[in-house]
DNA sequence: TAGTATCA
DNA sequence: TAAA
């Protein structure tokens, strides 16, 4: 396996699957979002997300006007369907952790979606990392400190990259500033998918 | 503060 | 809110 890039502490694989693997995740994940559809969350105080979010595993992120949690089920009531072996596979690849994911967010990002800077940590076992891998367009990631405030640094991503969020920099801020809609022909409908791994629960 | 507007 |  190539040796990542360290940026500010995030482990970024660079073109880490190839376009068959990106083609047969993309095969699973159809199957992921038949049973558990994309829905625009929107934010405690309201305000709706621009990007669409799925998950599976045990359980998914999710956010309304109750706050940020994890649940069980999809907000329709049906438990999430199971994280794919070839998302799994990555996992057991790049993340260093003998725990395996309980939780793999799905989020498709549209022309003009957006993710603010934010942390992950509403996960019980901040020991685990974070694995992203970005599929279809190119998204440009910002990083920046755990306190709030500081300098950022930002980086595109493209479909087959793999980035690790753990040690120092698993809490840090991280968001995405822009997609460049229409960059890759990976998927049929455009758009960037990002899948964001984690284990939930408390060692 | 997983959003958004607005500034230099 | 601050950064870009």
């Amino acid at each position: 396996m190539a040796e990542p890039r360290l940026i500010r502490g995030f482990a970024l694989f660079d073109g880490f699957l190839d376009r068959p693997a990106q083609e047969a995740m993309v095969a699973d994940l159809r199957g992921v979002l038949a049973a558990a559809p994309l829905v625009r969350p929107e934010t405690p105080r309201g305000q709706k997300m621009s990007v669409r979010m799925s998950a599976c595993g045990d359980f998914g992120w999710v956010s309304d006007r109750r706050g940020y949690r994890y649940e069980p089920r999809h907000p329709s009531g049906v438990a999430w369907p199971p994280i794919p072996q070839s998302v799994l596979r990555v996992w057991q690849a790049v993340s260093g952790c003998d725990r395996l994911p309980e939780c793999c967010l799905v989020n498709w990002y549209g022309e003009g979606a957006r993710m603010g800077l934010h942390q992950d940590r509403d996960e019980a076992d901040f020991a685990a990392p974070v694995v992203s891998v970005s599929l279809g367009d190119e998204g440009l990631f910002r990083m920046g400190n755990t306190g709030r405030g500081g300098s950022t640094e930002s980086v595109w991503l493209r479909s087959g990259d793999v980035v690790v969020m753990g040690g120092e920099a698993r809490l840090r801020h991280h968001g995405v500033d822009r997609i460049r809609f229409g960059s890759s022909t990976l998927l049929p409908n455009g758009g960037r998918i990002n899948l964001t791994l984690r284990v939930v629960t408390p060692a």
